[in-house]
DNA sequence: TTGTATGCGTTATCAG
DNA sequence: CTGATAACGCATACAA
């Protein structure tokens, strides 16, 4: 049986809201003796009490607990997001619940049901379907939530990287070497991130084929397949699993396309493959995240939030470098 | 104000008690009358009733929640074993938390002392200096717990990949294309399982220079520095992120040594350079985790755990294959 | 400075 | 079949 404030009050003679107070560690326990508050403090340690903050979180209303709603913790841009989102919340004394939604907006009103029942401060979301409604609808009215990577109209809690910068950057290095023919694998239009990366290359570039599939690498591969009898000299990716899709499906390299793509490639540098890409600074994204969202948490929100835009940096490997002109 | 049972039941003119039983959805809902039954779920939904999983925990001493402890999220293996440990979890009602130790002692007692407060019915982690001793008296004493990628002497609750079959198959393959000096990068020894591969590599190759460093790519990048005066056919990274720091330092590209090392390395396989790898399952190893957790969350632990230990696959790429002999 | 009493929202025990 | 009532472990308003 866990040592509970009963037992330590019991052994030291005093009461329970008198333990309470001492271990609480808050202002209350300096208006406390420092006599007894020793006492206390000793044969808590003594016992080894560990305080129960299932009880301490149903009493106060606050869990320390924060939750990160994404499609998917094993893509490593989220992968890498979150881990930095956890380190920073936990440096400030939050946990951090994580959960996939996959993209599936079933699982992720699931989700939006289940996080408020148990009891989290707070919530970092990636949407996939929500509109501010069906948001502030499922989770409880006063829920701290700042929107990740996808804005949500009317919610100004956001940390997103700026799109149209990323992908403008994207064209114009394209057009500085010469591409005239582009072909856009993209993600679904529904995904707002996707939506407004392909407009900008609708719109800066000449496209002469697309292909729209899920986020994942198997698009980049159908792309591959469906663009083969394409002439084409770059194609854009609108995001990396699609990217990687494309160049898995690479197999004889005499005149490779040039690769367009966002956030990072690992291991790019020496692929005999010219590659540029957009790549988000994850590590602002998730201290954006967390510095919009800890005000909120203390309740120190002082009303007006300003979304949050991250430039991002345009990186090209050797290939790329190495191309004068089309 | 949130609805509780308290409400349902003024609402229903029936009691907390009556009102819990019916939507507990247990067994004792059946012994009450349908009547009432209906009534009580009917003004349940109509009030937009959300059971505070809080108090419940509180009372029935589980949360449904499980917490994944290991280095760091963001590395991709572990990123995509906890995308599919929570996935798994999910679909049996449990949510998943997500703590990062980044391989820091520190740290991670510090989790295995904060985890048990919160109420977490059980615990899988990527141990990094705990020993059986560290961890069952840090934890509560009967806390489920699953050892992931590294075993503790002691603990049978593990899963693993099979690190020696996996060094093996390296070895076999760098001598089949006739290796002849080899040089070791590793991660830090006291890490089980760096210390298993570098076992296995040294004893089954001539390697001619080694160095030992942390787990990242840091560690790759000092070794391409520290290597550059020796003669060596292949260079053996106890892990992928060493490889990658490796392979990053290569700037020219005209007689590169064969990369050998564990996991995937996405996009490797037109790499102008020779890379062979032991890829571990990652599918298996999270299906693992969880099928050693639940069966002790449900207390259905038939005494006898037995490790799971998951064979890896060796991969090639393109240079690799095209490797006839040094 | 400290103790008493009450409540957080549920589940469980025990009557009836 | 159902209703009081007592926990779960902690925090806090109110007394003393």
């Amino acid at each position: 049986m866990p040592i509970t404030l009963i037992d330590i009050a019991r052994e030291t003679g005093t009461s329970v809201s008198t333990v309470s107070r001492v271990l609480s560690g808050g202002p209350a326990a300096q208006r406390i003796s420092a006599a007894t508050r020793g006492r206390v403090l000793a044969t808590a340690s003594k016992l080894g009490y560990r305080p129960n903050l299932l009880a301490r979180s149903l009493r106060t209303r606050k869990s320390n607990t924060v939750a990160l709603l994404l499609s998917d913790v094993g893509n490593p841009f989220f992968g890498q997001i979150a881990s930095l989102i956890e380190q920073s919340l936990h440096r400030q004394g939050y946990s951090l619940l994580v959960c996939n939604s996959g993209e599936d907006p079933k699982r992720e009103l699931e989700y939006l049901e289940l996080l408020p029942r148990k009891g989290i401060d707070g919530l970092i979301i990636v949407v996939t379907a929500a509109n501010q409604k069906s948001l502030t609808e499922h989770l409880g009215a006063d829920l701290p939530i700042v929107m990740l990577d996808r804005e949500v109209p009317g919610l100004r809690a956001s940390v997103a990287s700026d799109q149209e910068q990323a992908a403008g950057a994207l064209c114009d290095a394209l057009q500085r070497v010469g591409v005239k023919r582009a072909v856009l694998a993209s993600g679904p239009a529904g995904i707002v991130t996707h939506q407004r990366r392909a407009v900008v290359i609708r719109d800066r570039l000449h496209v002469v084929a697309e292909l729209e599939g899920s986020a994942m690498s198997e698009t980049g591969r159908h792309a591959f397949v469906r663009f083969l009898n394409t002439k084409f000299d770059a194609i854009v990716c609108t995001n990396n699993n699609i990217a990687h899709g494309f160049i898995d499906s690479i197999e004889q390299i005499d005149r490779p396309p040039i690769v367009a793509c966002f956030d990072d490639m690992m291991m790019s540098h020496l692929l005999p493959i010219p590659i540029v890409s957009s790549v988000q600074d994850i590590a602002r994204l998730a201290e954006g995240c967390v510095s919009l969202l800890m005000p909120m948490l203390l309740g120190h929100s002082n009303g007006d939030v300003q979304p949050i835009v991250i430039p991002t940096r345009l990186v090209t490997n050797l290939a790329f470098k190495s191309l004068k002109h089309l």
